[in-house]
DNA sequence: ATTTATCAGACGACTGGTCATATATTGTAA
DNA sequence: TTACAATATATGACCAGTCGTCTGATAAAT
């Protein structure tokens, strides 16, 4: 990885920190650069623009978070559906270490969704790829007979990450546990019975 | 009503209308006084703060979507369980009445929970009377047997409210009704197998 | 005449973004 | 290896515009 790469990702690093927090208009270009202890000017040597940075770093967020999940769902020694509540369970995590609960990417989809459409394209596909990662271990679960519910995996699949999505947001309201409880309790019993 | 609470409510909604779909950031007291075609000076004189307007909006929002609540959850002419599929279903076009999809409260509640404390409290209890009405029509369809699932109503309701903010997200991000058909599909199944 | 409500415009701070200049880095030729 | 030009990167002062808020003059009501 390049020098320059390297000054890019650092600057991505410190002003997502920032922005899961502040948001994208609560968050300027000085606080950004301010975070990484980088000039101002130097800033739109990597980023064309304010979108054009929240984009890069949405993308580093979610390749973070795909690799992180591919390492619990593709974990044969644990059955589908165990896999799947790890899943929920690391994805929280992730969440929490960006500082403050809640999700960057539902964080920026309530936000910008209808300001700026290529933030809105990028949240879009990256919901896509979250759920079909869910829809796959749901059909694994499903060969293996663990998985009783009857309806079709990929409608079951978009329910449960939006159903996810709310509880990280009702977590970031509530500040507590407890929805994140309620979640992983439903959640079994959805499945199995 | 008096002419001020008229004034001060015309430029509430007006100003919703705008904060609603740019989010409370993206949102001037210029827009919102434009929105009403009220000058600038006069805000002021209605609202001590911004952060004020926003939870007087909030309140507003609130109001609103409890009397509509209200009016579908407590026809007893409907079964239980009807009247809960009707209030999810009448909570969308609530939302959808300040354009573009999302819900006020949970933009906000994205937006500003980490900014805002006076504005994250806001929320949060109004999450929380949300969330009860439902436990309500939960405990009172177990009374009637028609709900099959033996969880406690408490920790349903929690899920369920939070899966269906997660499915107004999930519907701004993909500018789609299908989180919506998902989320109507899986309901009944959750609750009366 | 006195109080109260309204509002235009000004305030300093801050916004996203630009740019001329300064400093490194690289490629080439001797 | 050195010398030097050519290119790329670094930077902070600076731009025009906007921000949330406030004040002092005016209008309306009593």
């Amino acid at each position: 990885m390049s020098k320059r790469e390297l000054k890019k990702d650092f600057l991505l690093e410190a002003g997502i920190k920032v922005m899961a927090t502040r948001g994208y208009n609560g968050t300027s270009i000085q606080d950004i650069v301010d975070a990484a202890d980088v000039p101002k000017g130097s800033f739109y040597t990597y980023f064309k623009s304010k979108e054009d940075f929240a984009i890069a770093a949405l993308e580093m967020v979610a390749e973070e978070r795909i690799q992180a999940s591919k390492r619990v769902l593709n974990d044969r020694a644990v059955a589908p559906i165990q896999r799947l509540v790890k899943f929920f369970e690391q994805g929280v995590s992730g969440c929490e270490s960006n500082l403050n609960g809640g999700c960057f990417i539902g964080n920026m989809c309530q936000e910008m969704s209808d300001s700026s459409e290529a933030i809105r394209l990028k949240v879009r596909q990256m919901m896509r790829n979250k759920t079909q990662m869910i829809e796959d271990i749901l059909e694994e679960a499903r060969l293996d007979g663990s998985l009783k519910n009857t309806l079709p995996a990929g409608l079951l699949a978009e329910f449960l990450f939006n159903a996810w999505e709310g509880t990280l947001m009702r977590m970031k309201a509530a500040k507590s546990r407890d929805p994140l409880n309620a979640f992983l309790l439903v959640l079994p019993v959805l499945l199995t019975s």
